[in-house]
DNA sequence: CGCTAGATAGAACGATCGGTCTTCCTCAGC
DNA sequence: GCTGAGGAAGACCGATCGTTCTATCTAGCG
C-alpha cells in the first residue's frame, strides 16, 4: 500500500465517518489528502470503491478489537464483557459519530449497491461471532442472546451520538450485563 | 394546506424515505410531485424546510400511533405493549427502511443543522413520553427502564431494514417482554 | 368587473458533483 | 543510464445540485 493511498484512505474515513459520504466530495478528500485527483483515481477506480475501502478499514479495526477480547479474556463470559466495554468505550469517545455501517446503510439503501452489501456483510460477521461468544458461554438459546446482544449495541450505537452517551453507555451495559445473568425464559407470541 | 403543498409533501416523504434524503434532489420531487419548482419553492424556502416538513409528518404520524395505544388499551402495561407492537407491525412492514430519524441524524451530523435539532426533538419527546409510561406502571427506575426500551427501539429500527425482519421483530418483543417482566436487580460498574 | 394569490411552464444562475485528460517531474529497479 | 510506474498540478467534461427568475394562466373574492 502506497503512502498516498493510505494517506488518502485515512482521510476518507475521517471525512465520509464524520460528516456522512454522500455530503463529503471527491474534491474535500483529494484537498485534505494532499493529493491529486489523478492519483485517487489510479488506486480507487470510483467514490463507490472508495467507499468500500473505507468500510472496509472500520470492519478490519472492529475485527481487531474483538480478537483483542478474545486475547485478553479467558472465560467466554468475560469476551463478551470485553466486547460489550469496547463498544461502551466507543460510545463516549471523542469524535464518536455512531456505527459506521448503520450510517453508511441509511445512505445508501439499494440492497444491490456495493455500498450497502458491504454492510450487510459486516454485520453478519458481527452476528456470527456473537453467536459463536455466545455458544462457547453455553446458552442452548446462543442465537437469539446473540441476537439481543447486536440489538442492544446497534440501539446503543446509534443514540450515542445524538445525547450524552453516559447514560446510554450505562444502559446498554446493563443490558449486556442482563443478558449474560438470566436466560430468556418464555418465548413471545406473534 | 393547499392541495399542491400536501402532494408535495407526500411525494418528499416518500422518496427521502426511501431513498436517502441527500440522495434525491429536488428535481426529482418535483416531478413526481407534479408540481413546478416555483410552486415547492412558494411553500418551502429551501430544501432543509422540505427535510423539517417531512420530518414533522413523521412525528406526527408517530403521536397518533401513540395515542392510540393510550387510548386502546387500559393498563400501563399494555399500553406499552401496544407502542412495542406498533413498532413490530411497522418493522415488517412492505417498504421499511428503518427510523426516519436515526436516517436523518446519519445524514445531518451537525448539531446546529435544523435538520439534525429536529431528530433531537422528536427522540426528546419519544424518551419522555416512555418514562412517562414507564412511570404509569409504577416502576421505581422509569427512567433506565425506558432508554432500555428506546434502545432497544433504536436497534430493532435499524436492523430490520438490513435482513430477514421476522428474528429481529421477534427479538425486540421479546426484550420488551423481558423488561416489563423483571426489574433491573443490580448497577453496573462503569 | 378587477384584483390578488397560487399554480404552471420553463429558462437560467453559479456551484459543485464524479470523473477524465494532458503534461511534467521523480525515483527505484533492471 | 534507461525505463516505467506513481505522483503533482490543473484544465476540462457533462450532469446535477439548490435556487431564482420572468411570463402566463386560473380561480376566488371584493
Amino acid at each position: 500500500m502506497s503512502e498516498a493511498r493510505s494517506r488518502l484512505l485515512d482521510t476518507a474515513t475521517g471525512l465520509f465517518y464524520s460528516e456522512g459520504i454522500r455530503a463529503v466530495g471527491i474534491d474535500r478528500v483529494v484537498a485534505e489528502g494532499k493529493v491529486t485527483r489523478a492519483t485517487l483515481y489510479r488506486h480507487f477506480p470510483s467514490k463507490d470503491d472508495l467507499i468500500v475501502a473505507y468500510l472496509g478499514q472500520v470492519d478490519a479495526a472492529i475485527r481487531v478489537q474483538v480478537d483483542a477480547a478474545r486475547a485478553k479474556n479467558s472465560t467466554p463470559e468475560d469476551v463478551i464483557r470485553g466486547v460489550a466495554q469496547f463498544i461502551a468505550d466507543d460510545i463516549q469517545r471523542a469524535g464518536f459519530r455512531g456505527c459506521a455501517f448503520l450510517n453508511a446503510a441509511a445512505e445508501y439503501p439499494d440492497p444491490d449497491d456495493a455500498v450497502h452489501r458491504a454492510v450487510l456483510a459486516h454485520r453478519q460477521w458481527f452476528l456470527d461471532t456473537m453467536i459463536e461468544l455466545f455458544t462457547d458461554l453455553g446458552k442452548i438459546d446462543a442465537e437469539p442472546a446473540a441476537r439481543h446482544f447486536v440489538m442492544l449495541r446497534d440501539g446503543a450505537m446509534a443514540a450515542g451520538c445524538l445525547t450524552d452517551p453516559e447514560p446510554v453507555r450505562e444502559t446498554f451495559l446493563r443490558g449486556v450485563e442482563g443478558l449474560l445473568t438470566y436466560r430468556s425464559r418464555e418465548s413471545v407470541t406473534t
